[in-house]
DNA sequence: TTAATATACTAAACACTGTTCATTTTGTCA
DNA sequence: TGACAAAATGAACAGTGTTTAGTATATTAA
């Protein structure tokens, strides 16, 4: 019951966006009471960290399925990669896990971001056996990979909000953003 | 009146966040009946375009405040600052400029961006600077300030809706976040 | 001054929203 | 079959953006 209501409620976002996701919609795709939907989540908030998280398992097996290349730059940047591409392809899933409100207040409420964390300290490693390589000897790991992360959340959260749209225009680099901007990156390293 | 409504908008939405802004409040805050609004303004999404022309003027003062600058990689860092500092000081107005999906639907009903691309245009013309004085000399002036824009507003963006809120556990990186990152851009810098 | 027009404003309604609660239905075990 | 727990519900509450028909108030023209 709990699955037919967080993947009818993934079918609308998905489908027809935030907005669509009500509970009176997903009661009546289920062809169940709104009121019933209650009985196995507190409330909407809760459907959406559901949501979240799910989305955290899609994006953290994309990820490790490239852990095994062994150059660690080439390691990280298909890491970034990964990371992009998940954005790109599931924007609605990329959208609740680092954009929309709800998640993040319940990770205030909890103190915690597990699955959040979990991610973010796979890219730390990831960093870290690049300097260990020899790479971003004056820098610091958290920093980096700070920085790395806030570069490819930012590319992916300018598009999923729309204000890449008129960007069009430059054609030449946008349109193959994610190697443009890997390639960029790549030139920063050293 | 326009003014009136704008500034309660405005209020509201600093004051009790994005859900606070219904019309009903902002009538009754001004003594108004909802329908009234409708006068001034064709609906909801009018008012919050005109509160993000409001961010982007307030924006574009700070960063050409800065313009007076003369070496080229100071100036760029110092505009980086003013837009992270517009960010962390203005996180409402940061909000429906950047983030909020509203203003995002408007830039592609009228494919244009006027306020926004005024401040990317002023992003260009210092990386452009840099160039000519002998950075970025492998990379493309697009490029290098897409990728930059795409920094920060990461960095904001993550930081505004709550992605950041656990990481204070490293405060070392975290407590002074703006120059660190500055730091960091400009050893990337050459 | 009066009549006509334009502007400003509103009450009421429409179709929604998330959520709660008393009540009923259903299922399981003794 | 009876008892108890779990699941499901209709109805209501208080809210949302927006539309519409109608009224009140200015402004302009004769």
């Amino acid at each position: 019951m709990r699955r037919l209501i967080l993947d009818t409620a993934m079918k609308l976002f998905i489908e027809e966006g935030y907005d669509a996701v009500s509970m009176r919609k997903i009661a009546s795709r289920i062809e169940y009471s709104p009121a019933s939907i209650y009985t196995y989540f507190a409330d909407k908030q809760d459907i959406f960290f559901e949501l979240h998280n799910e989305g955290f398992t899609k994006l953290f097996r994309k990820q490790t399925d490239v852990q095994g290349i062994l150059d660690p730059v080439q390691r990280l940047l298909s890491h970034g990669r990964a990371y992009l591409e998940f954005a790109f392809e599931n924007p609605q899933y990329y959208d609740i896990m680092f954009i929309v409100r709800h998640p993040g207040e319940r990770i205030i409420k909890d103190n915690t971001w597990e699955c959040g964390m979990r991610s973010y300290d796979l890219l730390k490693r990831n960093v870290s056996e690049c300097k260990n390589a020899g790479y971003f000897t004056n820098e610091e790991v958290d920093a980096v990979a700070f920085i790395l992360w806030s570069t490819v959340h930012g590319i992916a959260s300018l598009h999923i909000r729309q204000r890449l749209a008129i960007m069009e225009l430059n054609k030449d680099y946008f349109t193959n953003l994610i190697e443009n901007t890997l390639k960029l990156i790549r030139n920063l390293i050293r």
